[in-house]
DNA sequence: GTTCCGCATGAATCGATAG
DNA sequence: ACTATCGATTCATGCGGAA
């Protein structure tokens, strides 16, 4: 399938004007959180996150359908031994501005930074609040079923005691990468909590999230073909997962460093994937 | 150990200032959701529930010790299908009359109520707040450590396999009932998400969280003979908790009959335990 | 003594129906 | 139009009884 993705070297705010009324299927971001980043991003003082970020969920609220869902990964800091109150007010800002407030999940990750404070535990995870422009709002809920807790559990009798560890975890989290192998079985409907790892390795870029985050979020809320947005792009995980999916995308960054690895990243995926292809479709002849 | 549980049957506002300044080291309370349990209780409208909850948290912050902890355990409730900002405008309330929020930990329900609907999924989880007075709280963490994976791996080798799956939800929440077995082991700090099953067996008393919940906080942040309070007691679950681990207690509740359950469990928890006690020494005696 | 099977039980939510 | 009530939907857990 041919899809387009469009990334933008800018401004967030600035950028979105050139993105058309009511053309989005689906925002999905995770942006700078507040006094983070600071050597990429500037850092929004946690006290002016909420007026710095307003005035591009307005334009959110413009480039989304009707039909459409904004997807929005934040988290709190600690400020001075408190957590800080931002995201709170950003969410009654948002309903002021006229989101509705439809959900919001728990992102538990698994394997969250270990460390140790007198005064706190380790931080193992993150909100992810949905919010949609009308209750009419499109939903594929089939797309993200995941196999059952007793199917696992007799799954589990013919594996390895090591195996029965692994695979427990990704059959809570339902993202294991067999995931396919598992569809013949019996399934139900996830909740809103997401069991996602967190990924380490990305060597290039500071990692924000998994690639099963905007995965899960695409697959619910869009179909082949649907457009998708993220206004803070990073390294272009988000537009990846939608080129590998078959959606189309627009990607909006302001550090030319990420901008470049973004539009790398998607450039070599297209060959790949169609090689790929080829690949299976030769193997499949050779057998038979 | 001799420990005092002191309960009052009555309104929760009224009944606080019968209890000292600064003599709780501990609040750890479930209050009813809005509009929840109207059978119950009167059921508080969405829109009111921060007015009905400032003054009696007002009277907490006036009988908590200044190195004491306010456990808080609520949930938005779908309204006109969005979530309901109560939760959000309590948390700014509380901050505005001087409460520090320390930590919000996620509790996670494993068997969560099931249900279809299109537009969402089931709802596995509930927030848990904590607020503290000063900056300077106690916070006992090794009390709350959890056996490390590979122990837990090679532990599960020898059981079955049903108890495997069973066992590894407990291993990663750390809230089994045997896990005084395993303190000898390697240990490591637990994290902000705390896994933990409802108790939908309980015939006698509907409790709200299950008994892990009240004493992995109890455990987190009070030492033997504090003083653990809950404005809301329901059943008593946090009564009794605090009872098993020589803690004093005070619970408050308007409902007769869930006082008397609350009463009566505690009253007849007392002789049974020394009951259990002689048992097992006998136990032991008879074997050696 | 174990293991397995069946069953009741939830801090739920939506949509239709009734006042 | 707006609110109260009811049925339908759905699944992890713990219990008791049976093999």
């Amino acid at each position: 399938m041919n899809t387009v993705h469009k990334l933008m070297l800018g401004d967030s705010f600035e950028k979105l004007q050139d993105i058309e009324d009511n053309s989005i299927d689906l925002v999905v971001t995770s942006p700078p959180y507040a006094d983070a980043r600071k050597k990429t991003y500037g850092g929004t003082h946690p006290d002016h996150y909420v007026e710095w970020f307003l005035p591009i969920s307005k334009e959110l609220l413009r480039v989304l359908k009707p039909t459409g869902t904004f997807i929005l990964n934040i988290k709190e800091r600690v400020s001075d031994g408190e957590r800080h109150t931002y995201v709170l007010e950003l969410i009654l800002g948002l309903r002021k501005q006229g989101w509705l407030w439809t959900e919001e999940f728990i992102w538990h990750k698994k394997n969250c930074y270990p460390g140790k404070w007198p005064n706190r535990f380790r931080d193992a995870w993150e909100h992810v609040f949905q919010f949609n422009k009308t209750k009419k709002f499109h939903m594929y809920q089939e797309e993200v079923m995941i196999p059952t807790g007793d199917w696992a559990r007799s799954r589990l009798k013919k594996l390895s005691d090591k195996d029965k560890i692994r695979d427990e975890s990704k059959v809570s989290s339902g993202f294991g990468k067999n995931i396919s192998n598992w569809l013949n079985r019996e399934k139900v409907y996830p909740t809103n909590v997401l069991h996602m790892a967190t990924e380490c390795g990305n060597k290039n870029h500071s990692a924000v999230f998994p690639e099963a985050l905007p995965e899960w979020f695409i697959k619910l809320f869009t179909q082949t073909e649907d457009y998708v947005l993220d206004p803070f792009m990073g390294s272009g995980t988000t537009n990846r997962v939608a080129q590998r999916l078959d959606r189309n995308s627009v990607g909006i960054e302001i550090s030319p460093e990420y901008y470049r690895i973004a539009e790398q990243s998607l450039r070599q995926a297209a060959p790949i994937s169609i090689m790929t292809l080829i690949k299976e479709k030769e193997y499949t002849k050779s057998k038979n």
